[in-house]
RNA sequence: GGCGACGUGGCCGAGUGGUUAGGCAAGGGUCUGCAAAACCCUGAACUCGGGUUCGAUUCCCGACGUCGCCUCCA
């Protein structure tokens, strides 16, 4: 497996720090706000990788983060006049909705910085005893000057950094440079006891300690969008090493970011749509295809157009594995799954991976048509969809169930609900199409439709899928 | 101003120093009561200008363009 490593800006072969395992720390959301079609990249991007990663055998702990105390949440809580608490569950539990419908598969560890104060403060007593950091008017800043290697994940040169030059009033840096690793409380902030006073850690700080006490010294993998690498990830790279744990992760995974009219989507400009509306609107299924349609490094633009792409190109993946029911015995195809696995190994080619299992399809389809054996494609199309997790899930009759039961009734089949509702109605027009009564049969097909139910006639009987 | 990424057919999007990516859309056919799905066929590309090379979309240089980071942000 090679991968792009941001640290290095190199393509690498991948070798874990223990044989057969690789652990991994990915920053999760910050839960100021519900989350934008942009926050769903990244979680689809790391589930890849973590799935591919189990698919090869190897025993991945993947932690993902929860920053829910930060400047921004306390902002969003004061503007709207609810508490911080109520911020954080609301936008938390609309993450988890999206996360879920697109089914990114929860992590091993979900750490909330709350509740790892003590860790944070036991690494910043580390860094000031070993003066990489200093206690000023009940803050502590990180001297970045005492690092040398700052700079060396984003490639910047601590002399060219502009930022930072001004000083917020009430800072109390020694050095325009340097950042708060612990910010002295507020009136009315939420805040933790400390050994520099009461307040609460800065953001960089959560993620070193936090990644940490989970995963240890050398971890495999450190993921994030690509806007964390300067400054928090090579922050939190300096903050973690400076406290002795060295080196702090091995492999830098930045995924690209997402353009709406050729802008980066971003919560603090309200340049944004919403990503549980989005999934409503295109299906989670295509959300998590357009996602995965490019790779996963390169900037994507969201559009009404790629939406509508996807759906189309997801109907034809599924359609594929509708014609065979059930699960199948067969191996899957070697050569699909060596050149599934190429593209993966190549710093996880997903759109290449894509490309192989629409060659699976089409050869699968080309051999169903020609009643030829088609198991070890379809078997193939399983393996990698799994990998993927872009099998259809199964049909949810729950929010449809009345609708086909009111049809299945005005159809003259009373009693009927669900599959057994639709089995009666597809039964209903088998009969009618034998009688040559076109009418009813193309009534009950528009009706189940309507209802959301699709009918297709083939060769082997009727087939249903949810629209 | 500093650092970095990218520019492929109507749209999206992989890849490669010389031989068809793939998807969506379009046109033609086959199948079908009609649909739907599927298969077959068709056309179409590598921003521009230099250079290296027998040969470059692929390597090097330059131009133009788009985007990201340098402040919170997946």
């Amino acid at each position: 497996m090679r991968i792009f490593n941001t640290l290095g800006r190199s393509l690498q072969d991948f070798e874990p720090r223990n044989a057969g395992e690789v652990s991994m720390y990915v920053c999760g959301a910050t839960v100021q706000s519900r989350p934008h079609v942009g926050h769903g990249r990244y979680a689809v991007v790391f589930d890849v990788v973590r799935r591919y990663f189990e698919w090869l055998g190897y025993d991945v702990t993947y932690v993902r983060n929860i920053t829910d105390v930060d400047d921004k949440i306390i902002n969003a809580a004061n503007e709207m006049g609810v508490t911080i608490e109520e911020v954080v569950a609301m936008a938390d539990s609309a993450f988890k909705t999206a996360y879920d419908s697109l089914r990114v598969a929860a992590p091993d560890i979900e750490p909330r910085a709350t509740e790892h104060i003590p860790e944070m403060i036991e690494m910043i007593e580390a860094l000031i005893e070993r003066d990489h950091a200093y206690a000023a008017g009940g803050d502590v800043y990180f001297s970045v000057r005492s690092f040398p290697e700052y700079g060396k994940l984003s490639g910047r040169n601590v002399d060219d950094l502009r930022s930072g030059e001004r000083i917020e009033p009430g800072e109390h840096k020694r050095d325009p440079l340097d950042f708060a690793v612990w910010k002295g409380a507020k009136p009315g902030e939420p805040q933790w006891d400390s050994p520099w006073g009461p307040g609460r850690p800065g953001w960089h700080i959560e993620c070193s300690a936090m990644a940490h006490k989970y995963l240890g010294v050398g971890f495999d993998i450190h993921g994030g969008g690509h806007d964390l690498v300067f400054p928090h990830h090579e922050n939190e790279i300096t903050q973690a090493e400076a406290a002795g744990h060295v080196p702090f992760a091995r492999y830098w995974m930045h995924n690209g970011l997402l353009n709406l009219s050729g802008e980066k989507m971003s919560k603090s400009t309200g340049h944004v749509i919403d990503l549980v509306d989005g999934i409503e609107k295109y299906t989670p299924g295509a959300v998590r295809l357009f996602y995965l349609r490019t790779h996963y490094r390169k900037p994507v633009e969201f559009s009404e157009e790629a939406l509508v792409d996807a759906r189309a190109s997801l109907d034809r993946i599924w359609a594929f594995r509708r014609r065979v029911a059930g699960p199948v015995e067969d191996m899957p195809l070697d050569a699909a799954i060596q050149a599934f696995r190429g593209a993966m190994e190549s710093d996880l080619d997903n759109a290449g991976a894509l490309a192989v299992l629409f060659d699976v399809i089409r050869e699968g389809n080309r051999r169903l048509d020609a009643d030829e054996d088609a198991g070890p494609w379809v078997a193939a199309y399983d393996e990698i969809t799994g990998v993927l997790g872009l099998d259809e899930p199964t049909a949810d009759l729950d929010e449809i169930s009345d609708d086909v039961a009111a049809f299945a009734a005005d159809m003259g089949l009373e009693g009927f609900a669900g599959e057994e509702a639709i089995s009666a109605l597809i039964d209903l027009r088998a009969r009618a199409r034998e009688a040559r009564d076109w009418a009813t049969a193309d009534r009950i097909r528009d009706g189940l439709a309507t209802a959301g139910i699709i009918l297709e006639d083939t060769a082997d009987g009727v087939r249903w899928h949810r629209g």
